[in-house]
DNA sequence: CGGAGTATTGACATGACTCAAGGATAGTGG
DNA sequence: CCACTATCCTTGAGTCATGTCAATACTCCG
């Protein structure tokens, strides 16, 4: 299990971190002090940290792709996110983790003592903020998560989760039509509380609909964003 | 429509306010700024606010209970909380809000303007930790809650529900057995995930099954926690 | 090539939803 | 006090989307 994990996978390994610096340029407060710390380089499937696990740094994604999730006993996975460079992940946490987070594909992150953070904050309100505020936009997208789970059907659920990953490119790199996807199918099913086979089935649907193009399985091409969007629903999705 | 949501509706009025003081005293760093704030009542289905109101306070609530939901404009709505005196209502909101707040009983709140909030954010660095904190905390409760509703069955969510109502009665008044649902099925249902009839028809096979008694609609008694907590599935459950 | 991990596809089962009817509860007005 | 009405809750029958189980195919890598 554990040797398996330190095992980079095959079809993450398609993907070769880009190194995409973070879209947002470093001039907010939070960033400045960023800039001196350690990075730490994981493989596909190691883990940053575990659910449980004492919450000693903040990290932000530098490159790669990381899963935050959360496990039941029995084996259920409930993904909460995707990281993409520029996130953060740790946050919120107090004391201990509360979800894991496992690198998807070759990732790197910098590390922020919890400690640090904490005098950070003492000294410098605005920072303060920018914490409650980057918290409060995750517990956005945990509410919107929760209504697309809840509410939607597998259709709605997977269209809405390419037009988010979609949305996400263009504001990274201003490609609207081709997602590459970092994760396998697992891990969108667990995001979107579905089996391997819905999603499957569903993106062969999409397919055969003539919506998307899908050479590859990790390679998907928006062919109709309109009718896309129209299966998404409504224009409310995701992230 | 607007006229009948100032009418007090049946089950609702069935719960006096008892008006009970939140049980932490008031000696976090943030309740001693709400001394002085404003009190404003509502009666059972009036909004405290609504989805895309500009966000202008923050509110506790002192007696009553409060809805948090979503609406997507075909109906379909999403209950993202449930809130009891001595929770914060509004956290988290930057600009407008993005859910909903329903009273579902007579109710009255603590009113704190969010420029006033600021100022203390700004004055003492404690008071910005604890807003982390709380939002937090409430990332939290809906990550929670989005493991719920993707993961488990009808009969694991609402055993959990009630099992999670028991503990909260338990930390205010000691009564561990009695539950007062301050909510509707419809409510119910829209925070689970569920339809009404489902939600009624597990109700139903509970007391079939002796795990708990339902003499009224609103007055749940649990008769074997043990029972319910197996059918809940697993220790983990919302809130 | 062979093996491990991953993805697709099919046949079937089922839990929850939909539609529909009827019962319970609380407020209202005569 | 008793209809009368508006909500709310319960129950039943039938349907459907998604899950389950099982077999096969694809991709990468040693």
């Amino acid at each position: 299990m554990l040797a398996a994990e330190l095992i980079s996978t095959n079809y993450a390994n398609r993907i070769r971190a880009k190194a995409v610096p973070p879209s947002r340029p470093a001039k907010d407060s939070l960033s400045e002090y960023l800039a001196p710390c350690a990075i730490r380089a994981f493989e596909a499937k190691e883990h940053i940290y575990r659910e449980g696990d004492p919450a000693t740094h903040v990290y932000r994604v530098e490159a790669g792709h990381v899963c935050i999730y959360r496990m039941l006993t029995d084996g259920r996975r409930q993904v909460v996110d995707f990281a993409y460079p520029g996130d953060f992940i740790g946050l919120g946490a107090m004391g201990e983790h509360a979800a894991g987070a496992q690198a998807t594909t070759r990732t790197s992150v910098r590390c922020l003592p919890i400690s640090v953070l904490r005098d950070i904050v003492r000294s410098d309100a605005r920072v303060g903020l920018k914490l409650y505020e980057a918290v409060s936009q995750e517990l956005l997208a945990a509410r919107e998560l929760l209504f697309t789970v809840s509410q939607r059907t597998a259709t709605e659920r997977l269209a809405g989760f390419l037009l988010a990953l979609s949305r996400r490119n263009a504001r990274r790199d201003g490609n609207v039509a081709e997602i590459v996807l970092p994760m396998t199918r697992v891990d969108i099913a667990d995001l979107l509380g579905l089996t391997i086979e819905t999603v499957s089935r569903t993106f062969t649907k999409f397919r055969n609909d003539g919506l998307i193009d899908l050479e590859q399985c990790i390679l998907v091409t928006i062919t109709d964003p309109e009718g896309l969007a129209a299966a998404a629903g409504e224009a409310r999705v995701i992230s």
